[in-house]
DNA sequence: ATACATAATTATGAATACAATATTAGATAA
DNA sequence: TTATCTAATATTGTATTCATAATTATGTAT
């Protein structure tokens, strides 16, 4: 019997999602359904349903009648995704200058402090963790699902990547110094240099991957 | 024997698509896997495969137990994808003007000759089709792939909203004006101004679905 | 020894069969 | 007549079986 009354393709699809983002599947790896599905405990049919639930994700590229392999990010992806988030989380942002709530820009706010607090005791792990709640609260705010959608999905192929350049010399904390100047903006509430400080900060976050 | 050799549900998912697009299946209406595997002549596995990629295009929305329906697009939903189209288009054709040969300048200025053409003999149906085309030139010039996904899936979407719009009183010559402005734009290689333009375009373009 | 052809094996793609849940229809009681 | 409980029916979800194509292995000829 099913407890969660959600369909098995749903929470395989989220186990084999952290296996990939684990690198116990590395990029370019070939997914063998047959095996997957006997680790998994089920039969191809849902395993295959799972599959193509990342593969709309952009996580895996399925090639016909070959298979389907975990997605390998080359550099031109990268430098086209984090375009492409520059301008929705830039517009994001400008929005959650116009419209957020006084509450809202505390939550925001808590959050920053959070993030000083990480970063201050140096911890990466706990940085990394409040950076993503942080970038996902402005998105929440700024309240247009099929941009978060877009967003989310383009986030989850940028996880394909290790996460070691906020490890970086310095990456943390200039990381740091350009939220602070997106928070001044959103409380001074001037849309324009909020956009421009996440643009700033994206653009700063795909230098950090080379 | 299967003649062309892309998976099955691939082509079915292209057909499904048509007969949403053209209302045969109108916006709310239940998909019958079942009945719909019957009229296409194949099984219920690569049927619910089929619809699965419309699900993640966004025509198909699935309620778990519940089957699959035709996506019902509402006010606030054209609001927002319109609001994205405006981000992503605005920054494509911004790039196009830094980067677009003089060959990709005059294959665009071919396409708004053609535009022009159909305005001149109301001819409605061809208006639509070249504005189709010359929005998509622009996104392929900008060669941004992930942007070129998320696009394409969005207009997708808008394509569920029938297209009285652009017979509507003047919305043709006023869009064709709109077009004229981004070109005009792109030829004195000014990003900033295609950008705007662009922008008001599709703002203009979601006030005629009113 | 290497290249090529052919047979055996393996994996994907599709159809069918089975299980479980949701919906509908019918019967009974208030 | 209406409401509610139960049985029947229909539909989604999952497993299994079958078909076909691709890969690998084997053998033969040059």
């Amino acid at each position: 019997m099913n407890l969660s009354n959600r369909p098995l393709y749903h929470d395989v699809a989220e186990r084999l999602r952290a296996q990939i983002f684990a690198h116990t599947l590395p990029p370019g790896s070939w997914l063998d359904e047959q095996s997957l599905a006997v680790t998994f405990g089920i039969s191809r049919t849902p395993m295959r349903e799972a599959i193509k639930v990342l593969a709309s994700e952009g996580l895996v590229t399925m090639k016909p009648r070959r298979g389907a392999y975990v997605t390998e990010v080359e550099r031109g992806d990268l430098e086209q995704i984090f375009a492409v988030l520059a301008q929705l989380e830039g517009f994001a942002v400008k929005e959650v200058a116009i419209k957020a709530s006084e509450t809202q820009l505390n939550q925001l706010d808590d959050l920053h402090l959070k993030l000083e607090k990480a970063a201050a005791d140096r911890d990466v792990e706990q940085f990394f963790e409040i950076n993503v709640r942080f970038h996902e609260l402005i998105m929440e705010i700024a309240g247009n699902r099929w941009m978060n959608g877009v967003v989310g999905d383009l986030r989850k192929v940028l996880k394909l990547q290790r996460r070691d350049s906020l490890g970086r010399s310095g990456r943390l904390q200039s990381a740091l110094n350009e939220h602070r100047n997106i928070l001044k903006a959103l409380i001074k509430r001037d849309g324009a240099a909020a956009q421009e400080a996440m643009q700033a900060h994206l653009a700063r976050g795909l230098e950090a991957t080379r």
